[in-house]
DNA sequence: CGAATTGAGTTTTTT
DNA sequence: ACTCAATTCG
């Protein structure tokens, strides 16, 4: 493929994107602006016509999958092998610099991965120890994964004081989490990042070498990187300058998962000399939903300013439907797509629910069977989240790295054999006595007489089967994992569903040696399966990012739902949720339908709900508006919500006192707190309070 | 050691 | 209402 074709296919922005490639570059892309094309085709640029090595392009993403389509792309674009290439996700990089570089942190380059569930478990035996409540494992988790992507190391944490929500008995947990993580010579999820973090801090010369292979860096989804992955980015980009960070703030909505969306002015700050480039042709939605969707984002403080245009013309309305309940809300959902379907426009797979909560699938679940409608829902447990998959993957950590007491826990009764809590808490003692793995410990009691005969023959029998388990570790995955299979007796007597994902784990071992197979997995943590056939999809707004379909309905407009009236605190998380709602409508292709509920079982309460704030905001020019609530049901405001009285519509042409004459682009909020946009031809847009902006309409 | 009962807590989840 | 998990009993 030529250059020049490359650019054909771009518009003047992305081939603006595309042509600047020294120094630093921020691409401010909004939602269906042709991103991943862009990145695509940069990266195929960057090879073909600055004649830069495969090798030396590093290439970041979030996902498996995104990493995974963009090597499709490019071996279809460059004909080219895409396996050694640097295009990965942020763990996976890191984890192949690790394995080679680990040495120097001292941990071996043996370490295995630890996911959620692995970490959940180690914190939990912690909290148990420490006699502390265990079920606050969730919340002791979820601040330490933000303190680790914070870069704050348990011993800063300790001297912190007031800073990070300091608090002793958090910080003596951490610390005692990441002493077990070494002694098992093991690294969780963050680890991987902030341990390359430090490998890069205390080994300049390490560090050089890896600013030397990398001669440029390409980043997407730069809005949902953590402070860690930030500076692992800024160190191994500080000397050269040549990154390009592509993202958008409006999609900002992981930062519960410690994502920093102010790593955008960050970057900016730190690369004083970078380019910016907007992406604002939208290939994917009407412009009614992106005026729509515009304007419910523009309330948002703060963000870079986009104004999304498509040459797709204005297109249908977006539906606003106001019901009694659930149950009507989602026989309206399944009465809407069916209607849909028989006129022949679209197929099933064309048609998206989203959510803001999972537990609002279970009403739209039975009206689309009661409709006939086939349907899948996205997401949930994960394929290598299965405990069958887990127990047998457990095994085979565990012959790889004997120190991983995690996995030895796990297995070492499953399936039963005779090792109980007794057992193990004498093991546990010998342990933490001599400073030893568990399975070491094992392996000294299994040669004492502290335990019954009986006792003791099961523990040797399981030393021998780990033994020669480790034995296998340099060869085939496949071969361990029958061996597991055969030795453990694991399976027999289990449900046909579970023995056949073991079958499909010991086929998706394929010619893999051990190690790869484990590392594969360990950082595969979802099979992406988006669904196969003609079926409507469900899923959360979260897991639709990225996503596109001709009709997407969002469900739950409500109060406490979205927003949901946990997170609905300060105004960050506000405006996080409002960015939830973005994410969500700019699924839509063709149409939009959203929905309201004025009553809904929630929890088996009944609930009285209100329409979400967001849905005020939302021009009613804009907007069919469908209500199928009987007569005497109707609360005035329900419809005051959508219909509620504008003194200065959009389009409408105002005086200012300074700037002189305007055109109103928007007005919202009530009261002394009401807000108006208003475009000076002077100015720019300004954002005016009414109550002091002393307007005069003109017409 | 395994089964049954009681009790608490209910978001989102790329790796 | 329902799930998941810890504690208690056999």
């Amino acid at each position: 493929m030529k250059v020049t074709s490359f650019l054909d296919n771009l518009n003047p922005q992305q081939q603006e994107a595309l042509l600047c490639c020294k120094g630093p570059l921020l691409v401010l892309a909004g939602a269906g602006s042709g991103k991943t094309r862009v990145i695509t085709y940069k990266y195929a640029y960057l090879i073909k016509n600055k004649k830069m090595p495969p090798n030396s392009i590093l290439t970041v993403t979030f996902t498996n999958k995104a990493a995974d389509e963009m090597k499709f792309r490019i071996r279809d674009i460059l004909k080219m092998d895409c396996a050694s290439t640097w295009i990965g996700t942020f763990h996976s990089q890191c984890s192949r610099i690790l394995r080679k570089e680990i040495k120097a942190l001292g941990y071996s380059p043996d370490f295995c991965i630890y996911d959620d569930e692995d970490q959940n478990t180690l914190i939990r035996q912690i909290l148990k120890e420490f006699k502390m409540y265990e079920a606050l494992y969730k919340g002791v988790a979820s601040r330490i994964s933000y303190l680790k992507a914070c870069l704050i190391s348990p011993e800063e944490f300790l001297t912190s004081g007031d800073s990070y929500g300091f608090d002793e008995r958090l910080a003596r947990i951490y610390r005692r989490y990441q002493e077990e993580l070494k002694k098992a010579n093991a690294l969780d999820f963050d680890d991987l990042i902030s341990l390359t973090v430090r490998l890069f801090k205390e080994n300049e010369k390490i560090l050089q070498k890896y600013q030397d292979t990398f001669s440029y860096i390409l980043v997407d989804e730069f809005q949902d990187t953590n402070i860690a992955q930030y500076t692992l980015l800024k160190m191994l980009a500080e000397r050269d300058r040549n990154i390009c960070v592509v993202g958008d703030d409006d999609q900002s909505i992981y930062k519960f998962r410690g994502a920093n969306v102010g790593n955008i002015p960050r970057f900016e700050e730190d690369f004083p000399e970078r380019k910016i480039v907007k992406l604002e042709k939208n290939y994917r939605s009407t412009q009614n939903i992106l005026d729509v969707s515009g304007a419910v984002i523009s309330r948002n403080v703060n963000r870079k300013e986009k104004r999304l245009w498509t040459d797709r013309g204005a297109g249908e309305k977006v539906y606003y439907a106001l019901l009694a309940n659930e149950v009507d809300e989602a026989r309206y959902i399944a009465k809407t797509i069916k209607d849909l379907f028989l006129k022949g426009r679209y197929q099933f797979k064309d048609f998206a629910i989203l959510y803001r909560l999972n537990i609002l699938t279970r009403p739209l679940e039975e009206a689309l069977r009661s409709e006939g409608i086939p349907y899948k829902v996205v997401g949930g447990i994960s394929f290598y989240q299965r405990k069958e998959i887990k127990d047998i993957l457990a095994y085979m950590k565990l012959a790889v790295n004997n120190n991983d007491n995690v996995s030895l826990r796990r297995i070492i009764n499953v399936p039963q054999r005779g090792i109980g809590q007794a057992t193990m808490s004498k093991i546990e003692h010998e342990a933490k006595k001599k400073g030893i793995s568990l399975f070491e410990a094992l392996k000294v009691i299994a040669r004492s007489d502290s335990v019954v005969s009986a006792t003791k023959e099961n523990l040797i029998e399981f030393m021998k089967l780990i033994e020669e388990l480790a034995t296998l570790r340099e060869g085939r995955a496949e071969e361990m994992l029958r061996f597991i299979l055969n030795a453990t007796g694991y399976g027999e007597g289990l449900e046909e569903e579970r023995i056949q994902n073991i079958e499909e784990l010991v086929s998706s071992a394929e010619d893999y040696p051990v190690r790869t197979f484990l590392d594969r997995i360990s950082l595969y943590t979802n099979l992406d399966d988006m669904p196969e056939g003609d079926a409507v999809s469900l899923m959360t707004i979260h897991i639709a990012k990225g996503l596109e379909f001709p009709v997407v309905f969002i469900i739950g407009l409500e109060e406490g739902i979205l927003p949901y009236f946990k997170v609905a605190e300060t105004p960050e998380d506000l405006s996080e949720e409002r960015r939830l709602f973005y994410v969500g409508m700019t699924r839509a292709k063709d149409l939009l339908f959203l929905t309201t509920v004025r009553q809904r079982r929630l929890y088996s309460r009944l609930q009285q709900q209100e329409p979400s704030r967001f849905i005020k905001d939302i021009p009613r020019d804009y907007c069919h508006l469908i209500e199928k609530i009987r007569d005497s049901e109707v609360r005035p405001k329900c419809k005051e919500a959508v219909v509620a009285e504008v003194p200065y519509p959009a389009g409408c042409r105002v005086r200012h006192p300074k700037w002189g004459i305007g055109v109103v682009r928007d007005c919202y909020g009530e009261g002394d707190d009401k807000k108006i946009m208003v475009n000076f031809p002077s100015v720019g847009i300004k954002r005016l309070a009414v109550k002091f902006a002393n307007l005069e309409r003109l017409g």
